[in-house]
RNA sequence: GGGCGUGUGCCCGAGUGGCUAAAGGGGAUGGGCUGUAAACCCAUUGGCGUAUGCCUACACAGGUUCGAAUCCUGUCGCGCCCA
């Protein structure tokens, strides 16, 4: 590799990380010409990966793409136990079979954004290593920590001050999660910001251990469609690698305007010039950017005519003045037992056919005006005709074909 | 082990005896508007064949009262302090 190229290269590595321990560290271990060992973990905890997950993915991406060795660790070990505070709630604890459809899962959607060669992935779970270890192991490793330095994390310091509990077991999380780096002699880990104090814990357990210590990046958290917190499953605000093109464009369009930014720089592969004039009001309009930047989340994941495909449909069901359908509409079997000489009350309909919480929900509903059979606002509750290929609506965006009972 | 607190609807959080199905906020849903499912504005947000009615609900179990989320007792959970 030439010299100049090879700066290149560490710039673009060096890239879109929020902050890198330390900068110079990596620029001298990728000049010695050693293939680094790129680490990065993931606890399985939930089936399907957001693209806040894929922020981090991609830069490891970028590493093997420069000719690194990536090591994904699946925190099967951690995963299993479960961590019963987590933000709010307990987490479920979680079998070991569940554990391994997961990771498989996890395996599967990574692949999306990760190079899966075996030369270029190294794959590892971590109850290789913390399976065998003794309870003396545990104190040892126990024993290179301090109490007050644990308490530093932000995570723990703010539940401290805000009067919440903290377990015991999860002052190990960081020790584990740092101790995977000793096990498999990381050059670097990759992390989200908030991985920062468990990825620098790691090195110190490998100074203890007496290897060099791993260079921490992390990458910006990806804020989630509320534009608040950061993506999460548990919180509901995620876009999943495994959503429809539909819903992927309905989601990226109902991100708040300021997201946009930040999701091009964080998901696509948009320069950064282009990403200056088109969040520039000035110049774009925002809907079309929002537009633009659903196409291109979408056709990472899917096809650039799926990409398509699905922005036609959104203008034709929600552009302008809606009315338009979309491509695939459920069909629904109406209940014999409440069709009447081919009339039907729309409580029931909406109850039944939409999934409306209860009947008081499905009369407000209607109350409200957001109910249409085949376009027409359903204006009260008296019985209505229905067929068979009727279209059953549910405010803007949720649609039923009727199939009446045989 | 002891003391003091605390436990409210999806979440947060008011509420110390009737006017409380329970303020307010968030979230969610519907509508308006629009450049989109952004922003903003309005409305709705326990259930019931629709009712000046009934049922369920303020950790749980009892009790006091004509009447309790509100008072008392016990249980459980959580927190803080002391040991």
């Amino acid at each position: 590799m030439s010299h100049a190229s090879q700066s290149e290269t560490i710039a673009q590595l060096l890239g879109g990380a929020d902050k890198t321990y330390s900068p110079k560290e990596l620029t001298d271990r990728i000049a010695s010409g050693k293939r680094l060992r790129v680490k990065l973990g993931m606890d399985p905890t939930a089936p399907d990966l957001t693209l806040g997950h894929t922020v981090v993915l991609g830069k490891l991406r970028q590493f093997q793409d420069a000719g690194h060795q990536a090591v994904l660790i699946i925190g099967d070990y951690t995963a299993m136990i479960g961590d019963p505070t987590g933000r709010s709630k307990a987490r479920p604890v979680l079998t070991r079979s569940q554990v391994e459809a997961n990771a498989q899962t996890y395996l599967d959607q990574a692949g999306k954004v990760l190079d899966l060669s075996p030369d270029k992935l190294e794959v590892r779970h971590n109850s290789e290593w913390l399976t065998p270890m003794s309870f003396s192991d545990v104190i040892k490793l126990m024993s290179q920590m301090t109490v007050a330095r644990m308490l530093e994390r932000d995570t723990f310091a703010k539940r401290q001050s805000e009067g919440k509990e903290i377990y015991l077991h999860e002052l190990l999380y960081p020790l584990m999660q740092a101790h995977d780096s000793v096990a498999v002699k990381a050059d670097v880990e990759l992390g989200g910001t908030d991985q920062t104090f468990n990825n620098l814990c790691g090195r110190d357990l490998q100074r203890n251990a007496g290897q060099p210590p791993q260079i921490v990046m992390v990458m910006p958290l990806l804020v989630g469609t509320d534009g608040v917190e950061k993506m999460s499953k548990s919180l509901g605000n995620y876009i999943a690698v495994t959503d429809t093109p539909s819903d992927m464009f309905g989601k990226v369009m109902r991100i708040p305007d300021e997201l946009m930014r930040s999701y091009f720089e964080l998901l696509t592969q948009t320069p950064e010039a282009e990403i200056a004039s088109l969040t520039d009001l000035g110049q774009s309009n925002p809907r079309d950017t929002k537009e633009l930047l659903a196409k291109r989340i979408i056709a990472q994941y899917h096809t650039g005519a799926a990409a398509d495909a699905a922005a036609a449909e959104f203008r034709r069901v929600h552009g302008g003045k809606g009315g338009g359908l979309p491509d695939d509409i459920p069909e629904v079997a109406v209940e014999r037992a409440t069709v009447h000489e081919g009339k039907v009350s729309p409580v029931d309909l909406l109850v039944d056919c939409l999934g409306e919480q209860s009947r008081g929900a499905a009369r407000r509903l209607i109350k409200e005006r957001g109910a249409r059979l085949n376009g027409e606002i359903i204006s009260d509750e008296a019985p209505i005709a229905i067929k068979t290929g009727d279209v059953l609506q549910r405010g803007k965006r949720k649609f039923v074909r009727l199939v009446m009972p045989s």
